[in-house]
DNA sequence: CGATATTAGTTGAAAATGTAACTATCAAGC
DNA sequence: GCTTGATAGTTACATTTTCAACTAATATCG
């Protein structure tokens, strides 16, 4: 039961993500002034189009508060257009507005551009189960 | 240049720190009040003994004002001690108290276990390429 | 129909973080 | 020794996040 600081696990992973995340970030940050979650929030509508909050708070594993936030925030920017319905006058429809689009069109090419950079350095065998890993690990809710 | 969102690698790694940082955070949380920060300061000087505030901060890849409320916070807690150098006024030894060394031991044998149970869904040999990949992503630090 | 419970989303206050400016100490060059 | 420049660490302020309480709309059950 020896406790190896260098690779516990969701200190490694941690650290491994915000190494990967930092230079992504100042893209998104300097170019359109957008947050973390305002990014997120912007690729999840450009990718399934159109999405309630709560939608994306599941999909994306984000609070709703940070959700809301970041809505009215991206609405502001006039990236995103907000639609309620009318049939059930709770839920609100977002999708990109064309200029959100644009925006989308521009970060996600960069974004892929930089997720191959990242994946370049390992064989293709290691990202297969690289990528596997994570995803199981994603799932992965609680423990004893 | 197709971008695919669920695999797009920092917001993966995010999820997956995420996940897995979730239920060990609730542990030292409500068990012993303290941040992730302080978590971080607190395990490697248990780990590494005696350490100045500025190694933390490079070894941890923690910002200095993160470090020196973590250290506030830990003194206050009485978890550590800080010994102001002789020779060089500007540095302080850190280590762990006798009460700090307690919650070290007991947490870390807990981070260890963890550890462990999120490991054990791996291969051996899925472990050994999952733990090599997010050691090299960690020590990337910018891209193009 | 009317009371109660849920659900979607917002808001306000408190806690935590990031940034930059600060103090204090030491080092180097002259 | 004195100026200039670095380094260790702290503090102040603005931004972000978290938590709990809130509004408004719908659903459920008598």
């Amino acid at each position: 039961m020896n406790f190896n600081i260098e690779d516990f696990l969701p200190y490694l992973l941690n650290r491994a993500a915000e190494s990967s995340s930092a230079s992504f970030q100042k893209i998104y940050k300097t170019k359109y002034g957008m947050l973390r979650t305002e990014w997120r929030v912007l690729f999840h509508l450009g990718y399934y189009n159109e999405m309630t909050a709560s939608m994306i708070c599941q999909m994306a594993d984000l609070h709703k508060t940070k959700v809301s936030r970041a809505v009215t925030a991206l609405e502001e920017k006039r990236y995103i257009h907000r639609l309620w319905h009318d049939d059930d006058r709770r839920f609100a429809s977002l999708s990109l507005s064309a200029q959100g689009r644009v925006v989308y069109d521009d970060l996600s090419a960069m974004a892929a551009q930089f997720h191959n950079d990242l994946m370049g350095d390992f064989t293709k065998e290691e990202q297969v189960i690289f990528m596997d890993c994570l995803r199981r690990l994603r799932g992965k809710k609680t423990l004893s």
